[in-house]
DNA sequence: TTGCAAATTTGCAGGAACTGCAATTATTCT
DNA sequence: AGAATAATTGCAGTTCCTGCAAATTTGCAA
């Protein structure tokens, strides 16, 4: 098995896929990984992402810059977040045949639920992400990543809204729609994942969603249409 | 007056701005960018962006390297939409202080009058467009100015909140209902600019905006809220 | 017009990110 | 153990980008 080739055309960063289990390489493989993340941040927290070079973070890690690259193919990969994180089939057949009566609701803990899954080390997590967002050059990265993320998203949207009979055909601007069902919602995930982080992740995910369900509602029904 | 200083950690590309009118100096310079932006496009049309060189575009510009990066600072700078369209004060006013019956209908007018307004040179607009489009780099690049665009205009929607007598400390969450108004609008201005691009710049803004208005108020009305 | 001051362009040296290639070392399989 | 496979590494080379100082151009005033 090959690592991650540099698939750097479609802006892959890197992906932290550990299709084998427990070999002794795929062992080592993750901990390098993981070593070289960790001391990364650490180092950009402590001087600055602009002033950590990626032989810094080698020295740092016992690597050779080659293999940074083999590993994280950009120095940004080393910092910006690993998983992809898609949901399982099963949750996408449940959300595009759910006919529940909000799609925001859905779609939100849809999101939510595929995106908290995939984040397991807590602690990378913090530092990565105050790390990013005292970085303009990464924050971009990031937010051109969850503007991906969005694509996707609003995929399934569209699909839904196939599934409950509306065609394009029929509705020409029904991909518009989605992808404006997605943009509400991910601002409104945006705003979740602030009070989640803010709060030092202690709010359940239940009154995250009260609260934020409460707010698209107050910003789309206080409107007075044309 | 120095030529636009490298201000590069803000995430900031260049500018167009010609604060000086008609010296013979600043139609040169502006002139040398011009060409430079051109040249520069029209190589990436032709061979792909990353196949594109500094080297190249400066031969092609006859211009030094060191004087393409005076300039624009960086590759991107040249391919990057130069002016960051900012409404004038008076706009700003009149959005803050209106008290209309639609924060969207308002705020979508404030945003495509600024946004059109600054485009002057068509042709060059196309071919931007069509290179961004068709390059990953560049395209995050776009969405993250986009999204810094969207930042500023989340300022004014806060603005005419407190203006209509809303204040932070009364909603806690004013600031990220006002960054969710944001994101709907300009989830309704990028489907209205493909559509303006789509059918070759033809469309009025005014049938843009009726299409645009029914589109928002599809989608948030057919929900129903649990 | 001439000559000085300020703006602009340029060359050069060098740092840092990144790639391809081939050699070396480590793991896995038989 | 020894062959096959995968991972790591060194090295040379390209490209982007920066600082600095010298050369050139332009604006302006005597």
């Amino acid at each position: 098995m090959k690592i991650d080739l540099p698939n750097h055309t479609a802006s892959q960063l890197c992906s932290d896929d550990d299709s084998d289990q427990h070999s002794l390489r795929s062992r080592k493989r993750a901990a390098t990984r993981l070593t070289i993340r960790r001391e990364a941040i650490a180092l950009g927290l402590a001087h600055g992402y602009e002033n950590v070079t990626v032989e810094m973070i080698c020295a740092a890690s016992t690597v050779s810059p080659r293999t940074f690259f083999n590993y994280f193919g950009s120095k940004e990969g080393a910092y910006i977040s690993a998983h992809k994180p898609l949901p399982t089939a099963q949750q996408h057949r449940d959300f595009v045949e759910g006919a529940g009566p909000s799609v925001f609701r859905e779609l939100f803990e849809l999101i939510c639920g595929t995106f908290l899954a995939a984040e397991t080390d807590l602690e990378l997590f913090q530092g990565r992400h105050r790390l990013i967002y005292q970085t303009p050059e990464l924050l971009n990265r990031e937010k051109s990543r969850i503007s991906e993320m969005e694509e996707i998203f609003a995929g399934y949207v569209l699909e839904r809204f196939q599934h409950e009979g509306r065609s394009t055909t029929d509705t020409p601007d029904l991909e518009d729609e989605a992808h404006m069902v997605v943009a509400l919602a991910s601002g409104a995930l945006r705003f979740a994942l602030q009070k989640w982080v803010a709060g030092n992740f202690t709010s359940t995910r239940e009154t995250l969603m009260r609260t934020t369900s409460a707010l698209i509602q107050r910003v789309t029904t206080n409107e007075h249409w044309p």
